[in-house]
This record gives structure tokens, C-alpha cells and sequence, in this order.
DNA sequence: TTGTACGCGTTATCAT
DNA sequence: ATGATAACGCGTACAA
């Protein structure tokens, strides 16, 4: 070793170890151990007295050497592609609660959408950890297949894995984009702009593909480029109004934002003239003039059912089924009858 | 040991570790593992067929094994008071790309505002890697300074612990507030709503102090108990004509936002009649209606800020000076000449 | 009930 | 240039 005397670093005194406390409390490695881990074994007041010389002192056990003697690390992992995409926060927030309620710690790697580096990310951080949640919507489906046997126990999320007993939990897009859709045709709409995301991205590619599905031919839609930003849709909406449109499906809620604010400086009224529907439901979006019309997404849910998949998994071994968030229609003032040309 | 067998688990192979790998190739540990770290005391074609075995059995070195061994994770840890708040994504993205550059991956854990958790959650995540970035507001100071010691290498966010050589990144809110007031009080207003955040909240008082700071009697300040979010804002609004104010300064963008939307819905023009500010500057503050004239916050130097101070401490071991982070004030339109009475 | 001794997978020292 | 071997700090069969 590096450091045959022990020593940390320079500076630091004796490294108070098991073995320090067994020899100042006058046992055995063997008991300190049973004490710290709760085995009734071991004489009472024979446990008090090495708890006390532990405390003493500030003794605790190293996580990194029981993970290692134990064969797990009570840590879990999840790669995001991009941890500065707002929809990660509320997955982590609720991934980390969950976890936590079982003793386990998060910890998060961001593959900057890197895609050759993401498959060695995501091996390293599950070989560091017990188990990993697994966001790589752009990695090939070949790639993810041969990856995910050297990742298990592996939790997919936002994309699945057929047959190849990986679970996951994804958003029904389909739904959220087919029940918009209905909600405007019901209100008479025949011409509507969708706002698309960048084609990049798989779940623009599954908003367009939904809603060629949901239109079925009954409404005619004009895709426009436009992006993921409020500013992205405040770009946009300039073109929308040169398409003759009566209502806007936008990528998400903030592009649909942009569009709202930029149509309001234009002096078209929303919904009278222009109906706009966003996506997601984030916090504020009942709050917009007017609010904003929208496809909520159950993001909340993402995280303790990604947990508790990878929870049976390291159990078990039983495997969840998939878990498919609906997204619920949330109709507010944003929308309305289309205008009779 | 609990699995004498080496098994991990059942249905698992046997474990492809090092000594797999130097048996399999004929050669000692010793020269695999130097294989592994570029030690260049290995002959190039033994050094090739080391190589071949391992990628043939698939054999990768075991983190936590090497961070026992090494006496280092390769990892450092985050503790937040929050994760649900949207201040933290920017800090955590921010850390976690700079500590990726040298290697470092992140650790999140979350106290969820529990006092007595965050104490123990602070040791036990430091104990599992080699660095730990603190931001905890609510903690008291004297248990802060006691704890500190077991934390080294530490770096704090949001608060400074002064004598105790422990590096902080933090806002400078007060000059935030001061250029606020400052920009308002040039524009002729003397008596301003305060939209408040929890009183319990660290930087709620920070910016109440600032503000009785910066207005030294020359301006009146009304204080208005309100919150953080936009629905907070918006409620506040009601009380806010009551009071008879020209400016309002609102605890950050959100409340700000609500505020806004409110005062639109009751028919108020702004900044014809009222002038809001808000705080933080949030990407879309500009595209608000009128645009929001607030503190922009540099949020997303913090996390660099903190990785670059712990890097510091974890090498040389110098501290490097505490870093203070100062909003820019931000003049947009929803802030004008106060109206004359 | 307690102690002895080995193993977890790796690195580094020392000898060859 | 390579190998044998002692650490790193802990948990647990097994013996006592």
C-alpha cells in the first residue's frame, strides 16, 4: 500500500478504525463489528462499553470498507442526459425520497448527451453502485440491449426495452398528445400548428409520430421548427399566425409560453382568434393569461416508480411491470371554439 | 465473509476480478493491476496479452475496491436542504460538470429540510467520498463550526463560517437588494412593498436586513408575508394595492411573476402605476409582459466556484479565498418613474 | 457469548 | 521487468 503507516494525510492523527476501538475497549474486532451492526450477541454491558470508547472516539465504520466486505453500497445510480433540463429535477427529488426511505443514497451522472461517452459512464456508475435508473433517450436500441445485461439491476426510464427483462417507467405520450387532440377537434378546431421540438430528440419524434396517429386524417397539422425554450416559442409563434391555423399544440409548456406572450404582443387573442395547448404542466402554467391548457405529466411519479422497480430487483429479483404514466388532460382558459371563418 | 463461495449473487458467474484475469493470463496480480494504471514497467506485448484476457473475460477494476485500497472514491458529495427547489438544479449541473472534468462524479443527498437528519446525512455522505459541498441555511452556526472538522475537505453554499478556514460560495444578496433599491429610488419611489419568503428561510432575512440596509431611511418598506412560488405572488398582489405603494420588490422572479399576473387581472398597469422587481433572474424574467426588471443571480458559477475551491483543498491543500457571487441588476420594463400623486 | 482467522478486490512495497 | 505479499477496514463462518 501507499500509505503502509496509515496515515491519511499529513496532519491527520491515528485513523480511528475497528481496530482502534477493539483494542482501546479491550475486545475484538469481531464484537465492535456485532455492536455496530445490532447483534444481540453480545453482552449488554459489554456492548455499552465498546459503544462508549467508540463514541469516545468518534469512532464509525468506514461505508467504503463494508461495501466492499458486504458486496453492496446502499448507493444507486441514475445518468441523466442532460441534468440542465428542468424535467430531471422533479425526477430526482422524487427518486432520491424513495431511495432514501430505504437507507439509500443517489448518486447522478450527466452524460452532457455525450453518446459514446454514456455507455461508460453508465457502467461505471453502476459498477460503483448496487443499481442504476437509466436516461439515455438517444443511445441506439442495439447499444442499450448489449449494455444492459453488464447493468443490471437496471431500471429504464422514458424508453423501454422489449424483451429483454429490463423495467421502466415512461410517460404515455401518445396519450397526453391524443387526448389534446380530441379536446381541440371537439371544440371544432380543423388546422393546427404543432410547435415540433428538436427533431433530434426522441420525444419530439414521439409527439410527431403520436400525432399523425390521433389526427387520423380528420385534422390537418402543420409542423413548425421550433425548439424546447419560451423563447424558442416566442420566435415561432410569427409563423404560426402566416399558416391561417386555429389552434397551436406546442412541444411543451414553456414553448407554448413564448408562443401565448409573443401572440399577445401581436394583438391576437388567445383563445378567441388562437386556441394553444402546451405540455407537462409545469407549476405556473395555471397561471398564464390566459392559463394555459395542457397535457400534465405525473412527473412527480417517475422517481419512486423507477425506485421501487429497482427495489424488487435488488430483492427479489422479481421483476415490476412497466409502469406507463398517463398524462391527464388539464383544459383551462388557453383553449376555446374554434373562430367560424 | 458471507459468500465464502465468491458468489454474488445466485445465477451470477464466477466474479471476474483481478486475480481471475492474472491466472487466466498466466501473470501476477501485480501485473495486471499495473496493466490497468499505465504503469509503464510492463513489457509492451505482455502488457498487450494482459489487455486481450481482460477484455476477453470482460473484466473491469472494481471502484470500490480501489477506492478502499487507494484511500480515495473518486467521488464527492452534495448535501441540499431541498432538491425540489430550482435553485439547486443550476448549482448541482454546474458542480457536477466541473468535478466530471477531473474525474470526479457526484453524490446527491437531500436533508428535506430536517435539522437533525442533515447532521448525520452530512457525515455519512463525506465518509463515502472525498469531499463534500454543504448548503445548509438552517443549521446552527456553533453545530456547523463542530461539525466542520469531521467534513474536511468542505466547502460551503450560501453561507460563510468565519475563523473556522472553510472556503464558502455565496450570493451577495445585499448588493443585489442595494442596486434595487438603488435603481427605484432614482426613479423617484419612496415607499415599497417587500413580498417576503418564509421568515424561517436564511435568505429571506438576509435580504430583509439588506433591505432596511440599503433604503437608510430614505424610502418606506412595507412588509407583506407572502412566499416563493408564483401562486404566493400572485395572492399578495391583492394586499399589495392596499398599502399604497409605488414599487414592490418581491422575493425572487416567481412572486414577482404572481404579483405581475395578479396586477394584470385587477386591471393595474405596470410600471404605469406600480413598478415590480424580482429576484434570480430566471430564463424567462425577460418574457414576461412587461419584462422583468430583477437581480440577476450568476447562479450557474456556484457549482464551479465550489468544485474548484474543494479541488483545492483535496490537493495542495491551500484554501483558496472565499468566493462571492454579485447579481447584476437587470433593468427591464416592468420597473418606471413612480407615478406623481 | 466471545475470539480467531479469512476473505472482499485492489494497490504498492520489497525482493528478485 | 515481474512476482510474492502485506496492507486498506470491515463482516462473518467457525471454533472455543
Amino acid at each position: 500500500m501507499g500509505r503502509r503507516d496509515g496515515s491519511r494525510r499529513s496532519g491527520a492523527g491515528v485513523p480511528v478504525t475497528i481496530g482502534l476501538v477493539a483494542a482501546t475497549a479491550g475486545v475484538s474486532r469481531a464484537t465492535v463489528s456485532r455492536v455496530f451492526n445490532g447483534n444481540p450477541s453480545v453482552a449488554p454491558e459489554l456492548a455499552e462499553r465498546v459503544r462508549a470508547t467508540a463514541a469516545e472516539l468518534g469512532y464509525a465504520p468506514s461505508p467504503v470498507a463494508r461495501s466492499l466486505a458486504l458486496g453492496r453500497t446502499g448507493v444507486i445510480a441514475m445518468l441523466v442526459p442532460d441534468l440542465g433540463n428542468p424535467t430531471f429535477q422533479g425526477v430526482l427529488n422524487g427518486l432520491t425520497r424513495a431511495a432514501s426511505d430505504q437507507g439509500y443514497r443517489l448518486l447522478v451522472a450527466d452524460s452532457q448527451e455525450d453518446l459514446d461517452e454514456e455507455a461508460v459512464l453508465a457502467v461505471e456508475a453502476r459498477r460503483r453502485c448496487d443499481g442504476l435508473v437509466l436516461c439515455a433517450p438517444r443511445m441506439p436500441t442495439e447499444r442499450l440491449r448489449e449494455l444492459a445485461p453488464k447493468l443490471r439491476p437496471l431500471v429504464l426510464v422514458n424508453r423501454e426495452l422489449p424483451d429483454a427483462d429490463v423495467p421502466s417507467v415512461t410517460i404515455d405520450f401518445e396519450v397526453g398528445i391524443r387526448d389534446l387532440v380530441a379536446h381541440l377537434r371537439g371544440l371544432g378546431h380543423r388546422r393546427i400548428a404543432y410547435l415540433a421540438g428538436p427533431d433530434t430528440s426522441m420525444s419530439n419524434q414521439i409527439r410527431v409520430r403520436a400525432l399523425q396517429v390521433a389526427v387520423a386524417g380528420t385534422v390537418e397539422v402543420v409542423e413548425l421548427a421550433c425548439g424546447v425554450s419560451f423563447a424558442d416559442g416566442h420566435a415561432a409563434a410569427d409563423h404560426v399566425i402566416d399558416h391561417d391555423v386555429t389552434a397551436v399544440i406546442a412541444y411543451n409548456d414553456l414553448v407554448a409560453f413564448g408562443a401565448l406572450s409573443r401572440l399577445h404582443e401581436l394583438g391576437v387573442r388567445v383563445p378567441a382568434q388562437i386556441s394553444i395547448v402546451g405540455f407537462d404542466d409545469i407549476p405556473f402554467a395555471r397561471y398564464t393569461t390566459p392559463a394555459l391548457t395542457t397535457a400534465s405529466v405525473p412527473i412527480g411519479d417517475v422517481g419512486p416508480g423507477a425506485w421501487s422497480r429497482l427495489w424488487a430487483l435488488m430483492n427479489d429479483g422479481a421483476p415490476e411491470a412497466d409502469l406507463r404514466l398517463r398524462p391527464r388532460l388539464e383544459v383551462r382558459g388557453s383553449t376555446g371554439p374554434a373562430p367560424t371563418a
